[in-house]
Formats: C-alpha cells, sequence, structure tokens
RNA sequence: CGGGGCGUAGCGCAGUCUGGUUUAGCGCACCUGCCUUGGGAGCAGGGGGUCGGAGGUUCGAAUCCUCUCGCCCCGACCA
C-alpha cells in the first residue's frame, strides 16, 4: 500500500477527549474517528488492525473445532421476553420498534437467537458437541462510555456457544476454550492474566476472565505469588486467618458500656477516628443499601471497603444499591455519615472479618454523634455474616497463604459455563441414546476484539507512539524514502517494496514528498514493527537502515541482503 | 441518574466575568508560489465560522436571561 493514497490522518495534537494513552494513540494515528458517544468509525489502518486481530482468533477457533456463523443484530423482543431478559437487562438494551409496532432490540449478547437455532435444528445426541461463533457487532447502550474503543456502546465481539450433552462434556469444551483463549491472545502479543470472575447478568456457574494487566485497567485482579490463583476483585476470597492469641486476647475483653459520643461535623472513617483518637480499625462502617427484597444494612470494619457485588452474591439478591440520603435519613433518622447498627430495624448483615470485634465505635444514627464500646449480641444482632469486602493487598492468599498483589486489568475476554440456564427457559432439548429428552448444557464465551486492541496498545507503546506486536500491526513493513525526489532512492524504494509484496508481506510504502521529519514522526506514530530508511547516503556505500520500532535499534545491511534479513524478522 | 465542566474554522485554544474599535482572533492543519529534504523547517499570499440550537432582554449579543441538544470528567452501574 502506498502512504499517499491511503487515509491516515495522523494528528500533532492531543485530542481533548482522549483520557487513556490507547485512546489518544489511536486517534492520532488516524485509526478511528467518534461517531457519537461510544459510538466509532473504524479508518483504514484501524480496519486492518481488526481485521488482523479477527483472524488470529478465527484459525484458533476453527483449530478448536468451533464453527463461524452469522446471526442477526437486530432481534425480536419475543425471545427476550421469553428468557426474561427484556425485563432484566434494563437500560443497556436498545429497544425500538419497526413500521408495524412490533418491539426488537439490537443484539447486546446473542444467547437468545444461538438457543432458539440450536432448539428449532438440534434433535439427537448425535448431534452433539457443537460449539458455533460469530464476529459480531453488538450494541449496549452503556451508562458511561468512556476510553475510545475499549469501552464503546458499539463494539465488535467475538461471541462463541458450546451445546453439549452432559456436565463432562461441557466442562471439556469449556476446557477447550479456555485453551483457545490463551493461545489467541499470546499471538496477540498480550500479557495477560486468567481469573475466576463473576457470572454477571450473563449468568451460569462459573466463569473466567482474561485480562490485559494495564494501569487503566477498569477491573481489579487478584493474584497471588505463591500459587496460581487469581481472581477479580468480585470474585477473590478473603482468607480468613487463625486467629490464635490475638483472638484469645479479644475475648478476655471486657465489654464496655455503650456511650454517645459527639462527633461533630465528622462523618467519615477517617474523621472519625482521627477525631476520637483511634484507628479505623476500631471502627465499624454501616452502609445502607436498597435491595428487591427491602432495606438492609451491610457492615465492615472501618479499615475496609464492602464489596456491592460480593454482598448482592451472598444475600442472594438482583438489586443492590447504596441508599440515597433521603431513604438514608427516612431508616437511621441521621443523615448519612452517622448510620450504626444500634436500634436499627432492619436486617442487618456483617462482613465476617467484624465477628470478633469488641467495644467498636459505630455512628449513633444521630446529627454529628457516634456510639463507642459497641458490641454484637449486646446492643444489636445481626442476621448472618459473609465474605462481603474487598481483599486488600495486605490479605494471603486464600489457597496457600502467600502474599497476594492487586493490579488494573482490562477484561479482553469472559468465558462462561452457563449450564442449562438457557436451554431450560428455552426448551433447547436432545434425544439421548435411551431415547430420553435432555437439556442441552451450553456455554458461552467472549472476545472484545476493540478492547484486545486497545489493550495491545496499552501494553506496547512509547512516548512516540503505538509499537504493534508483529502478528496484529497493520503492516509488518514501512518502507521511508527519505527522498521522494531523488531517484536512486525512489527506485530502491520501489525494489523492495515490490519484492516484500511478492513474499507476501505487509508493506507500506511512504512515497509522500513530504520532510523527513515528517516522515519519521508519522512512521513512529502509527508503529509499524520494521522500518527500512532509505536515504541516498547509506545507498551510496551500499547500505539500507532497518529501524527496529521497539526498541529504536538501527541496523545497517547490505542492499542485497535487506530483503531476506527482513524476512529473518518478521 | 447525581455532581462538576465544556461547546468559537478540520484540530488545539483565546475572547464571555465587565454587551459596542473585532469586519470574531491565535497556533497547527489546508490551498497557491518560492525555498527546503535524516526527526513534525522558512518566506509570501490565500480559503474556511449560521460563535451547538431555539427563544428572549437590548439601539446593539459569542458575551446577559430562559429553555434545549451534544460532549467530557467524577460517582453510582456494567461483559
Amino acid at each position: 500500500m502506498r502512504y499517499s493514497k491511503m487515509l491516515i490522518p495522523t494528528l500533532k495534537e492531543i485530542p481533548a477527549e482522549a483520557e487513556v494513552i490507547s485512546h489518544t494513540l489511536m486517534l492520532r494515528a488516524g485509526l478511528i474517528r467518534k461517531l457519537a458517544a461510544g459510538i466509532y468509525s473504524l479508518l483504514p489502518l484501524g480496519l486492518s488492525v481488526t481485521k488482523k486481530v479477527e483472524d488470529i482468533i478465527r484459525e484458533e477457533m476453527n483449530r478448536s473445532g468451533a464453527q463461524e456463523v452469522l446471526l442477526p443484530t437486530v432481534q425480536p423482543a419475543e425471545l427476550w421476553k421469553e428468557s426474561g431478559r427484556w425485563e432484566e437487562y434494563g437500560k443497556e438494551l436498545l429497544r425500538f420498534k419497526d413500521r408495524h409496532q412490533r418491539e426488537f432490540c439490537f443484539g447486546p449478547t446473542h444467547e437468545e437467537v444461538i438457543t432458539d437455532l440450536i432448539r428449532k435444528e438440534i434433535r439427537s445426541y448425535r448431534q452433539l458437541p457443537l460449539n458455533l461463533y460469530q464476529i459480531q457487532t453488538k450494541f449496549r447502550d452503556e451508562i458511561r462510555p468512556r476510553f475510545g474503543i475499549m469501552r464503546g456502546r458499539e463494539f465488535i465481539m467475538k461471541d462463541a456457544y458450546s451445546f453439549d450433552c452432559d456436565e463432562t462434556g461441557a466442562d471439556e469444551s469449556y476446557k477447550k476454550m479456555y485453551d483457545t483463549y490463551c493461545r489467541i491472545f499470546e499471538r496477540c502479543g498480550l500479557r495477560f492474566k486468567a481469573v475466576e470472575a463473576e457470572t454477571g447478568i450473563i449468568g451460569g456457574s462459573f466463569s473466567h476472565e482474561f485480562m490485559v494487566l494495564a494501569d487503566s485497567g477498569e477491573e481489579g485482579v487478584v493474584f497471588c505469588n505463591g500459587c496460581d490463583y487469581a481472581a477479580n476483585i468480585d470474585r477473590a476470597e478473603i482468607r480468613i486467618e487463625e486467629k490464635g492469641n490475638e483472638g484469645e486476647k479479644k475475648k478476655m475483653m471486657m465489654m464496655k458500656e455503650i456511650k454517645k459520643v459527639n462527633t461533630p461535623g465528622r462523618k467519615t472513617v477517617e474523621e472519625v477516628s482521627r477525631y476520637l483518637k483511634v484507628s479505623p480499625q476500631d471502627l465499624v462502617k454501616t452502609l445502607i443499601f436498597e435491595t428487591e427484597n427491602g432495606i438492609i444494612a451491610g457492615l465492615v470494619r472501618g479499615d475496609h471497603q464492602i464489596n456491592e457485588t460480593k454482598l448482592k452474591r451472598f444475600l442472594d439478591s438482583n438489586i443492590m444499591v447504596l441508599a440515597g440520603d433521603e431513604t438514608v435519613k427516612e431508616v437511621t433518622g441521621a443523615p448519612s455519615g452517622f448510620a450504626g447498627p444500634v436500634d436499627l430495624n432492619i436486617a442487618i448483615f456483617a462482613d465476617q472479618g467484624v465477628k470478633g470485634m469488641q467495644n467498636f465505635i459505630t455512628g449513633a444514627n444521630e446529627i454529628d454523634a457516634h456510639n463507642i464500646n459497641v458490641n454484637i449480641g449486646r446492643d444489636f444482632e445481626i442476621k448472618g455474616y459473609g465474605d462481603i469486602r474487598n481483599v486488600r493487598e495486605d490479605d494471603k492468599c486464600p489457597r496457600c497463604g502467600k502474599d497476594i498483589d492487586i493490579k488494573r486489568g482490562i477484561e479482553v475476554g469472559h468465558i462462561f459455563k452457563l449450564g442449562t440456564r438457557y436451554s431450560q427457559i428455552l426448551r433447547a432439548t436432545y434425544i439421548d441414546s435411551k431415547g430420553k429428552e435432555q437439556l442441552i448444557i451450553m456455554g458461552c464465551y467472549g472476545i472484545g476484539v476493540g478492547r484486545t486492541i486497545s489493550a495491545a496498545i496499552e501494553q506496547n507503546h512509547d512516548e512516540n507512539g503505538i509499537i504493534w506486536p508483529m502478528p496484529i500491526a497493520p503492516f509488518q513493513v514501512f518502507i521511508l524514502p527519505v527522498d521522494t525526489k531523488d531517484t536512486t532512492v525512489m527506485e530502491r524504494s520501489e525494489k523492495i517494496y515490490n519484492s516484500l509484496l511478492d513474499k507476501k508481506i505487509d508493506v507500506l510504502i511512504d512515497d509522500r514528498d513530504d520532510r523527513p521529519g515528517v516522515k519519521f514522526k508519522d512512521a513512529d506514530l502509527i508503529g509499524i514493527p520494521i522500518q527500512v530508511i532509505i536515504g541516498l547516503k547509506n545507498l551510496r556505500e551500499g547500505n539500507i537502515e532497518i529501524k527496529i520500532r521497539r526498541n529504536g535499534e538501527i541496523l545497517k545491511w547490505r542492499v542485497d541482503t535487506v530483503i531476506d534479513k527482513i524476512m529473518e524478522l518478521i
């Protein structure tokens, strides 16, 4: 491809809208342009990378025995009503009506459609197992799209669905996809971790997320330095320390008399503990939540953070919203910041870390007041204890007890074992070898294509621009003739260009009649791994210069060996 | 949805508080010519704006008021 003919609108200045480096660079390198919030056009360079990633996915999916299909983006409401998700999915589901006032939605995911297809087509165990996948545009009306195509509303996703006769088969399918995903992300040149994860609205019995570690990641990832335990922060279990001496000591402590103290204007744990000259560990935080089963309170130690997802799972509720100021006032009789469990007549649940605490401090359900020397059992009752707080770096691995690390991650892939959640409700069944009707067991497996690209840039860039890993680079080689007007330079450049094309190499030649500085800057910005720089000075000495984008290394090779040497690099 | 901020040329911004000497500006980009060719050059000339939109106040509105649309950030939420 010739640069002069290609639409590569690079930007010298940093776009105001971009927040993370991958977004900035994708705009600056001319890969994407925004049309509306969370909705982007892919320009030639961006599409080229997208196709490379898609092809890697296709190859590996096909290798695993999956078959590609293409399902509709527009889906009838009936199917979603049948699965129950028309109500469940909420505002993220983009709904609309056709000219006959029939209800439709733009598919945010395709469990309903694929299950419908399968229930119509599959009769016998002889037709199973099956794994179908597609690479398709989806739409989820995100509350807050951000970071360019990392969290868009319209986005390209590879989604696969497996169908098995029994649990053993389903587990095998799941394992196969796990391995396939590892291969895909390895080939994309990403440093990633597979972690235990939540199933969320997709549902199912267990799942793994594939996380690319990057500071800009939106998910917390917990992993052990000693063993291979790794989990999403919403999933990561708290290791319960066997309290030896400390526990004993605690038990021996006397319950002191509960007392109300003034804490004018002190609302946060930080403020209260400093004012009362105690450590945050001596406090218990009371958080009020609204659920579908009424208002409840969640308790954690002052220096701990409650995890709503864990609380939600613990209480098996679908809705869990931190109560607003009005609700808090209604329930506790005080503005938020002064809530406490004593004389609170709603169900109270506590983190297991609160269990051994004695003579602690809580809000007094009264403005500018806290209670000290509060004790469970004597002053209030707890309806249940659970693991409802976030893991911290000073916690230990729940499996092996060694130190753990918490990092940020970008979720690029997610695999779920669905079980019979959809096959049951949509009646996707088969006849087994004994002639009996059975539910098909399903799995579902997603990869965010755009997110994978963003993540690749987050991990592979420097101050000058993108540094593409070779397998997903839009071009493998960038030929940069320093002076387009010089015939010696241009003839040699064209020759190399054509030789590489003959060898099926993706090569871009910068035939623009621009000053060298402009071309060098653009070359670094768009990040093609190998730059072939052809200048008169080197050419006179029979040399051609090669610049490795990743490390800036400059190599000088003889003109007649340059093609072979480039082939070795690719 | 709550809080904050921003909409002025393709991009980045000034001007808005304090309405009128501004014919609405600057840098980059763009077009023409000259010049230049190893890290986003230089000179000269040029084109491009319903100041997000609607309504209002006023002799006069980018500037003040009301409504509205869009976008960004934080929070809540989320594969």
